[in-house]
DNA sequence: CTTTATGCAAAACGTTTGCATCGAG
DNA sequence: CTCGATGCAAACGTTTTGCATAAAG
């Protein structure tokens, strides 16, 4: 999406303005980089392929938009353990179920996004929420379900 | 347990001197502390209930204490979304099977243990484990599933 | 023109670490 | 007596915040 803004930002827009909040360069920008990564960025990461778009955004912009996101939805925020959170655009939001978990590698920290099994998981999951709210009176609104292992790549690297 | 210590420090002992380590009355206020609780406590509540038994610990041997008891796995270490660690004693190793996952409300961060549909829910996960094992070929050694939503208490809260 | 968003620097927070000392075995 | 464990304070890395200024609408 060279010289451009990638839909993800466009759909946006509208979500802030019709809460009262306005579409900046910055956001725009964070916008952007979430839209057209496939990686599980930290706040870090994606201050830093801001910059590159608009350098005189800063991190706090950054932890700000974040946090604005995803209290509207727009973005997932993960703990993968490395102390540090990791942030996904709401892909879900678009148009398609894109419904995934996640495998972390504990070595590398390395993430695979999965949709194998999601429908007999998102369907057991579905029993065990309705059976958990009624008994506990808890309304449930959202899970998290993490694979936790090493890698290919460093399950090799241990054998040596 | 009125003057005494239970009887988690007493297998942790052993479990402790078989890896070279040494027991001391530090740790065995820590484990008492885990072992005497329902909470799942952060290191600063375990800190200060083992400051009630034991003045002089500080704060840096119970982090050190609590990474050394994970490393054991001994302990369970969790991340419930509000920016601290929070330990459990891995009660599986005394004598029973008692695998339960967590329903966490995210206004006033209680969290509730369950055990209900643990065992549908351990058969998929374990079949979702070995697709996924062999597919990605990743090495998973364990799993996190959380519930995120709102208490009953938080719930009628909301309401007014 | 009004109000929200921003950048900067400083603060806050949970956690980790270096080091001299202590105490378990 | 030896080596692992400890307390303290200082360091660390991530995230949040106060405030004067900039820019969206």
């Amino acid at each position: 999406m060279p010289g451009g803004f990638g839909k993800g930002s466009v759909w946006c827009h509208g979500r802030f303005r019709g809460y009262g909040y306005r579409m900046t360069v910055s956001r725009q920008a964070i916008l952007d980089v979430l839209n057209t990564t496939v990686k599980h960025l930290s706040a870090e990461d994606i201050y830093h392929e801001v910059h590159k778009i608009h350098p005189s955004s800063g991190m706090s912009t950054v932890y700000r938009t974040l946090e604005l996101l995803s209290r509207l939805k727009l973005v997932f925020k993960f703990d993968f353990g490395d102390g540090r959170a990791r942030y996904e655009l709401n892909k879900r939001l678009e148009n398609k179920e894109y419904h995934h978990h996640h495998l972390v590698c504990i070595n590398c920290q390395r993430v695979i996004d999965y949709t194998d099994f999601i429908e007999d998981e998102v369907e057991l999951l579905k029993k065990t929420e309705k059976g958990l709210s009624k008994k506990y009176n808890f309304k449930i609104m959202r899970h998290i379900l993490q694979f936790y292992g090493l890698c290919n790549r460093c399950e090799e690297k241990g054998k040596e």
